[in-house]
DNA sequence: CCTCCACTGGAACCAAGGGCAG
DNA sequence: CTGCCCTTGGTTCCAGTGGAGG
């Protein structure tokens, strides 16, 4: 018998979609044809660029921008037009894009580099010295027989230089033929750069401003209509989406997250047609996603640290540092962390929006302390560490 | 302005994963 | 195979700092 065990299985596949046509555009990720309202940011990085298709290396450029802005989509799309560019002339171009998320010490991503250029190096035990050496090699061999142009796209750079420092940037900025495309969140990012290293980075600063309700509208408008079904947006879908993002700092990951949640919510309620309504149902239900994403992420010891702060809130208490310390030790019986490390899992945690923390003085005779309290829904923490308390 | 004590930055340590020379 | 050196991510240890009540 030659029966699959995969046939006649039809019945379990999901039901034909009657209001998504492809999800894809709606994914934060999903590169567009044309990226709307960001014209001038993207013609200011091919004004710099150009000069790579001369066959010298481009200014580096650092660009600024709250999250959801188009950074990413933008140094993608340049790239592409680039490489596209580039085709019919006599250099050689690479683009590489790094998440600095993903590579977030000046080893890892020197590593990545060299693998992407086709050296096959070890992901940890060589010296930081034999690394750099061998990505200088293949940039200095002209490995590719011609003139090779690199141009490095650092996704989120704050990130490697909180942790990692400036080392990065002092080795690319002295190895030839090398043009480094900085994206980050915070304007204030370059304080983790050594003025050693920020002179010899003279680099060109894109801002990209947040997007107001208007504009978001004609970005969901535009991924809307490969999205979904002609006729399945109430009129009022769009622009709701589009003025709740705007109030988010202007956020288009945020408006595309609303505007799928609503889809979703619709098909779960069995409407062929997107209302509304389901637009402000879609803000809660990513708001807890969210949260519920982070805290179930997080390590135990954090979340330990989370679920005393959970205690003591529902206890009513005022929490200073030191009750918390004290609350979370009975929590984790014996396999408890030190104090210093409970510091650095509060401020993380502040990071993370779930708590804040206000530091008063209570003079001499208390010393200094945080007033730590709890940001998010405590019902929604506790469904997601009851297993610690 | 002193002082006390929670806060903070940095060094140092540890375990795990890995390369390389001998 | 063995010993030694590397990075990484987590931690602990310790020596400062800061700020308002005294």
């Amino acid at each position: 018998m030659s029966d699959n065990i995969f046939e006649g299985l039809d019945e379990y596949l999901p039901v034909d979609d009657t209001i998504f046509k492809d999800k894809k555009p709606l994914d934060h990720r999903f590169l567009p044809e044309n990226l709307p309202h960001r014209k001038n940011q993207i013609t200011a990085i091919a004004r710099y660029w150009v000069e790579a298709l001369k066959g010298t290396t481009p200014s580096n450029i650092t660009i600024y921008g709250k999250t959801g802005t188009g950074k990413t989509a933008a140094a993608k799309f340049a790239k592409e037009q680039l490489i596209d560019a580039s085709k019919d002339k006599p250099v050689f171009i690479r683009v590489e894009y790094v998440r600095c998320t993903d590579f977030n010490t000046e080893y890892q991503v020197l590593t990545h580099l060299c693998q992407r250029l086709g050296r096959d190096v070890p992901s940890r035990g060589w010296t930081k010295g034999e690394i750099v050496n061998a990505f200088r090699d293949i940039l200095r061999r002209n490995a590719f027989g011609r003139n090779l142009i690199l141009i490095v796209i650092l996704d989120e750079v704050d990130i490697l230089l909180e942790k990692d420092g400036d080392g990065l940037l002092y080795t690319l900025t002295r190895t030839d033929n090398i043009a480094i495309l900085s994206i980050s969140n915070y304007l204030n990012f370059k304080q983790f750069i050594k003025p050693r290293v920020a002179s010899s980075l003279m680099d060109k600063e894109i801002v990209f401003p947040p997007y107001d309700a208007e504009q978001l509208a004609d970005i969901l408008e535009e991924r809307s209509e490969l999205a979904f079904f002609e006729d399945t947006l109430e009129d009022s879908v769009i622009p709701l989406c589009s003025a709740m993002a705007a109030k988010e700092e202007g956020d288009a990951r945020y408006a595309l997250d609303l505007l799928e949640s609503a889809g979703d919510i619709a098909i779960d309620n069995g409407f062929d047609k997107v209302l509304g309504k389901f637009v402000r149902e879609a803000k809660d239900v990513i708001e807890y996603n969210k949260v519920k994403d982070v805290v179930i992420t997080l390590p135990t010891q954090q979340q330990r640290v989370l679920a005393a702060i959970l205690k003591l809130t529902q206890e009513g208490e005022e929490i200073t540092s030191g009750k918390l310390f004290e609350s979370y030790k009975e929590i984790s019986k014996g396999d408890a962390v030190t104090y210093r490390r409970i510091f650095d899992f509060v401020n993380e945690l502040e990071m993370l929006g779930i708590i804040s923390t206000n530091t008063v003085s209570k003079g001499r005779a208390k010393g200094r302390t945080n007033i730590i309290s709890l940001q998010i829904d405590t019902d929604l923490l506790e469904e997601n560490l009851y297993n610690l308390l």
